[in-house]
RNA sequence: GCCCUCAUCGUCUAGCGGCCCAGGACGCCGCCCUUUCAAGGCGGUAGCACGGGUUCGAAUCCCGUUGGGGGCACCA
């Protein structure tokens, strides 16, 4: 599962690192789930294999654990060169002295003198005044005074690193020049620039990017909200849509346009005019792009990216339909009607049931609104008109019901209504002559007639 | 409680001191087109959170207030 917040930023750092000739890594640092859940990484590697960043233009996934080793270097270092030191605190210790409210780690075993040994946590020495300023690409450079800075624990008292240390330690190692994050990490970052300059390197650049939130202004949450990349591709959302929406979340192109080719997205995007304050996932602006994208396809581009929704896949539910009804031209003669009425691919599959069922499934709201009094005496009349049509084809059949309606004195609009009840269920739909002609004259005449049964 | 951060239409944004009584897009509302529904065309609705400065001039700079978000673990 890849979420949405997760994939502009991939993209963000993507496209950055191609700008500045530099290698986009990507990092995976959820090692329990990297480490048991093979399928979770996989996932992450094909949303992004969806969105265009294929495997081959980035490093990785690298996980936390690949540098066991140099961590523990780190952290025996940084207590011999007296960066760090031995605590043998509980939380419950640190809670009686500093009273109820946390204010963080008082100091208690700052001088100490403790060397390491069991139940002993090691924590950095943070410096007892200054400040550090970190370089942020887009919020300038947000200073934080050292002394409201904890000691924080680096190592636990089984020796493992915290992520704090161990995320220091990978980019160090890896030569990491640019850590490009959600800005969720900000206050987390002094702490980590210290730990650079304890460890005698140079701090990276930093970029805190803003979060993605919901309607109520919150960060997108896994429990909460519908994040999962994988959903809105089962749902039928083009990745070029997704890619282009995602990036105009906390930034725009130049010029007053906001569907823009990819190229242009890559030529103009730049990590410093990004937005500072966080973005609304607004899945109705994503629907209508994505609704642009798929009127912008070639008709047979369209009929291919419709083929999941027609037959089904893993993870995309089977139609409706018995795969051996499924009639691909008939399927090709109607695709041109249908691209300009949805908005995702999925909507194909209610645009089209009617033409591969053996009879419709109706609607009831439909048949109730359509089946009114006169219903029966025009149904009667079509079929009468109908089956005398000497060619089967939409401007016959509209020509024919036109004039069935005339004599009733319904315009067409009116008359066309108990009729697309009839042979596909629903009030609205393709238009209706077009469709008769493709679903052949025996079958429209064997669903007019079964309705006007019903309605008798 | 402490720290950090953010603030232009409902939403995403343009704007980086005069071009702005604020432009575009989605949404919403009309009208046109029309065999339903869409698509398309045309038009409309709606915003610089508030209060102080600085300046000849502020959406743009500074301070404060308010409001939102995030972070303060031997989680990542």
């Amino acid at each position: 599962m890849f979420h949405v917040g997760g994939a502009r930023s991939a993209l963000q750092n993507w496209i950055y690192a191609k700008q500045h000739d530099g290698v986009f890594v990507l990092r995976i640092e959820d090692t329990d789930a990297a480490r048991n859940r093979p399928e979770w990484t996989e996932g992450i590697l094909s949303a992004l294999d969806w969105l265009g960043i294929s495997r081959g233009s980035y490093e990785g996934p690298y996980f936390q654990s690949s540098y066991e080793a140099e961590h523990r270097t780190a952290a025996r270092r940084l207590y011999e060169t007296g960066r760090a030191y031995y605590c043998d605190c509980t939380r419950e210790q640190i809670q009686q002295r500093t009273g109820s409210q946390y204010t963080g780690y008082d100091g208690y075993c700052r001088d100490r003198g403790l060397g390491p040994g069991e139940g002993r946590a090691l924590r950095f020495r943070t410096p007892d005044d200054g400040v550090t300023r970190v370089v942020d690409l887009i919020r300038g450079e947000p200073t934080f005074e050292n002394k409201l800075l904890e000691d924080f624990v680096i190592a636990r008292s089984d020796g493992s690193p915290v992520f704090l240390l161990a995320n220091v330690v990978d980019d160090m190692t890896m030569g990491i020049t640019h850590v490009i994050r959600a800005e969720e990490h900000l206050p987390n970052t002094p702490k980590q620039q210290l730990l650079w300059q304890a460890l005698g390197h140079e701090p990276p650049i930093w970029a805190h990017v803003p979060v993605v939130v919901n309607e109520k202004r919150q960060k997108l949450s896994k429990r909460r909200d519908k994040v999962a990349l994988e959903a809105y591709r089962d749902e039928g959302y083009l990745a070029d849509a997704m890619r282009n929406y995602l990036m105009l979340l906390g930034w725009a192109p130049s010029g007053d346009r906001e569907i823009v080719p990819w190229h242009v997205i890559e030529k103009e995007f730049r990590l410093e005019d990004v937005n500072p304050s966080p973005a609304f996932f607004d899945e109705k602006k994503l629907r209508a792009f994505n609704g642009e994208y798929i009127r912008a396809l070639s008709v047979p581009d369209f009929v291919a990216a419709c083929q999941p929704w027609l037959t089904g896949t893993a993870t995309i539910p089977s139609p409706p339909w018995r795969s051996e009804d499924f009639d691909a031209a008939a399927f090709e003669a109607v695709a041109p009607l249908a691209q300009t009425r949805i908005s995702v691919l999925s909507e194909i599959v209610p645009n089209v049931d009617f033409l591969f069922l053996s009879e419709p499934v109706v609607d009831e709201a439909s048949w109730a609104k359509a089946m009114k009094e006169g219903a029966a005496d025009l149904l009667g009349a079509a079929i009468e008109a109908f089956e005398a049509v000497p060619s089967w084809d939409a401007a016959t059949l509209k020509e024919t019901l036109e004039r069935v309606g005339t004599e009733r004195g319904l315009k067409l609009g009116k008359a066309q209504a108990p009729v697309r009840v009839a042979v596909t269920g629903r009030t609205v739909g393709l238009p209706l002559f077009e469709s008769l002609a493709v679903l052949g004259r025996e079958r429209t005449l064997a669903r007019l007639r079964a309705a006007l049964a019903r309605l008798a």
